[in-house]
DNA sequence: GATATTATATACCAGTTGGTACTTATTTAA
DNA sequence: TTAAATAAGTACCAACTGGTATATAATATC
């Protein structure tokens, strides 16, 4: 992009960091919502002007749309670090609910941005971070339709609940989940009902 | 209280309705989520100076104590009309959910107001409205735990989950179909989903 | 040094919010 | 008729929102 290793350039150099904006507003909009996250602060926050803000960035919503970008680049690096291929179905969504209710060590806020956001949509979501979001849902699907095929091949995942019907309660209870973390319940307590909420999906082998 | 029916009190006659006003908060509080609605914007609607609003009402606290205490009884009047005493456990949260879920005939919004609201909490809730959203999350809470332990003594509820758990998890997952509800999904998908998560709970007569 | 180019900073826009003086209207009691 | 009491209505407050017009500062090229 138009990063500083363009020297040459002609005009007063730049101060925003672009990336570093992005962070920013990824950051607050994750740990309170977006909703509760004014350009205003964000610009504060970021020590740029608005004005800045506006040369750097079409819009708000753009903002956003990188923000959502961001952070799901984040959570799928954390999802390929776990190597869930070929684990059974068990161990796999027990891992994925781990990495979403272990203590992160990190100042990382609770619960998960996707989730936070589904709430809001039309209200403060613009069409491009609007249109973000679905395609992260989309992916995020793509991906637990995945781990359930895998599980009814390997014989351990129910054939008694239709594909799309286990994949889309799958995801419900995940969101779930992250929504009582974001709430601040104890995830111990969060596992103990995924527990329960998992155990009619699983076929375990005696 | 200080109704109309005192003919003779002294001043100019009171033009605000106090009970259309607290209806028309809870209305609106109920179908935007207390979020998205300004004080502003509900004495617009009931047509009321803002002044007058705070000549009844202390503040705005106050107001939404008043909608969710409203909100609360007509709730607990459409379930005292189901008459759940008595009949087995698989019937008392199948009629819970569809309570929640089935079509309201007239134009009452989707979703739970109070569920709603839990996720707010602390940003917009007052000291009195956070105050009565908990003492009604309580009460709430009770009820589920009578219906537990009736249905362990009738032998159709599992005794293998301890009662806080399956309580705390029966309401999250009431929570949790309400807040798909609120999001627009069709309520046949939410029965199913539902249909999975309470499975483990009952213990069904061969 | 002059000029074109680019980015920043100040100050503003109209709109919103919750909340409040102050004026005005409407009633009853003296 | 006048005074007291009560309510409504107007107009405002400061703080915030997303967004912008304009002036200014800092750089490269000529």
């Amino acid at each position: 992009m138009n990063d500083n290793l363009s020297i040459s350039v002609r005009g007063r150099p730049k101060k925003v960091d672009h990336q570093n904006v992005v962070e920013i507003a990824m950051y607050l909009y994750w740990a309170k919502g977006i909703q509760n996250v004014s350009l205003n602060e964000i610009c504060r926050k970021a020590n740029i002007a608005k004005t800045s803000f506006y040369r750097e960035f079409d819009s708000e919503d753009k903002l956003m749309e990188l923000a959502i970008k961001m952070y799901f680049d984040w959570f799928n690096c954390l999802l390929a670090e776990l190597n869930l291929e070929g684990k059974p179905s068990v161990e796999v969504f027990g891992m994925l609910m781990d990495l979403i209710l272990d203590d992160r060590s990190e100042d990382i806020p609770p619960g998960c941005m996707l989730v936070k956001m589904r709430d809001v949509r039309g209200e403060k979501l613009g069409p491009r971070a609007s249109a973000q979001l679905h395609l992260c849902q989309k992916q995020q699907m793509k991906l637990i339709e995945h781990f359930v095929i895998c599980g009814q091949q390997h014989g351990d995942f129910t054939k008694e609940i239709s594909i799309p019907t286990a994949v889309a309660y799958i995801d419900n209870q995940l969101c779930n989940a992250l929504a009582l973390m974001a709430r601040g319940e104890p995830s111990d307590r969060i596992k103990k009902f995924s527990k329960i909420a998992f155990s009619p999906l699983f076929i375990q082998k005696t």
